[in-house]
DNA sequence: CATAATTGTGAAGTTACGTTCATTTCATGC
DNA sequence: GCATGAAATGAACGTAACTTCACAATTATG
């Protein structure tokens, strides 16, 4: 007769297929794209090499399914904050202190998700990635434009800027490591004054002009 | 008798050296780093792979050359005009244009300058020059700081969101070629109106309390 | 011009990974 | 239990680069 799959056996197929995803993140957090070989994912999953290739048809697919993953988490939380209550001002503050709170708890992913070297096939897709996380911030500035709290600007460019300058400021080679806790929410408080005087009114209207 | 170098050889030694710089820098300019492989950077120089080993110890001390030498002559640029006349705000707007203007002539360069992926030896020279050109804009924002300009902040933390936004503006995935010549004057506007907003006082200073 | 030293060559050597596949182990249904 | 087909294995293979090296070509001296 023929094989079937019994539930069991099911779950512990996705079980492995959530383990290799699971073990390529956290080598990603740990060391960044260039140490997670297959071979070191499958050992993390406790898998030969050959097993992977049966979840996922190649390297470049297994990581663009967990990179794709982490940018939904990251887009779910910023639209949640977005549709939340409060001033924009606020709003646009929570979006950046929850960004810049991972970024800081897991440096090496956020470095791998937004500028880490790949191959030109993931790269499209973390760049797509990115598009999305962008548009986000976009969506909270257009709503502050509209509302009047915010000044007339370009605000896809400006989503681009805060993303750029969030980028630089958490996972940048000019970031340093904060070592203390209380440092680590200074950086944050300060990267939150900067994105958010960035996209609002200057007391000196002179560039206005022009 | 020992053989020396005539002066005519030692000539043609530099120009060899000169024509591998000035290949390898092409190429990056234009298909990025994946590009520009040892025999193509040969080929582009007019010599054989085996002789650019005689002019550079491996292909990650060419790239970390040319890399300084770019990275000198835009912190030259820079430096000057930090140094020129005029208002902080306007020295800061015509380092912003100028770094911006680069960027679009050459985005495959910019960006391969700052984000593209590489080898650690070679990223850590990059990280090395990101630094000295963050540490040129902080020059600057400290002037302004100092002769309240701008507001108190932490001015190494601008500087490196002012680098990461407009990297993320310019070179980015969100960037988008902008065709026309107006198109990109309007867009580093844009980009130079954003850079001053984040370094200058808000109109409502309801953020600096907390 | 002859000889020696230097410079140029490009194919072969080396390394590092991603991917495959013959074989083995394990689960399913009778 | 046993036969059948799925799943796991990991060594072998293929590929893509960087680097080396034995040899050729060129350049400097007497």
């Amino acid at each position: 007769m023929a094989y079937r799959r019994s539930a069991r056996m099911q779950a512990r197929l996705d079980d492995n297929r959530q383990r290799i995803r699971d073990a390529a993140r956290h080598i990603i957090a740990g060391g960044g794209f260039r140490h997670a070989q297959m071979a070191a994912v499958a050992e993390a999953a406790g898998l030969s090499t050959g097993s992977l290739y049966r979840y996922f048809p190649s390297k470049a697919e297994l990581f663009i399914d967990v990179l794709g993953a982490a940018a939904d988490h990251e887009i779910r939380i910023l639209e949640s904050i977005g549709s939340a209550g409060g001033s924009v001002q606020d709003r646009l503050q929570a979006a950046v202190r929850s960004y810049a709170g991972r970024a800081l708890e897991g440096p090496h992913l956020a470095h791998a998700f937004m500028v880490e070297p790949v191959d030109p096939e993931l790269d499209s897709a973390r760049q797509y990635h990115r598009k999305r996380v962008a548009a986000a911030y976009r969506a909270i500035l257009d709503e502050g434009v509209a509302s009047g709290a915010f000044p007339e600007q370009d605000t896809g460019l400006a989503a681009a800027c805060l993303v750029g300058a969030m980028t630089e400021a958490l996972s940048g080679p000019t970031a340093e490591a904060p070592a203390t806790a209380d440092e680590r929410r200074r950086l944050v408080e300060s990267i939150c004054r900067f994105c958010l005087r960035a996209v609002s009114a200057n007391r000196t209207p002179a560039d206005d002009a022009a």
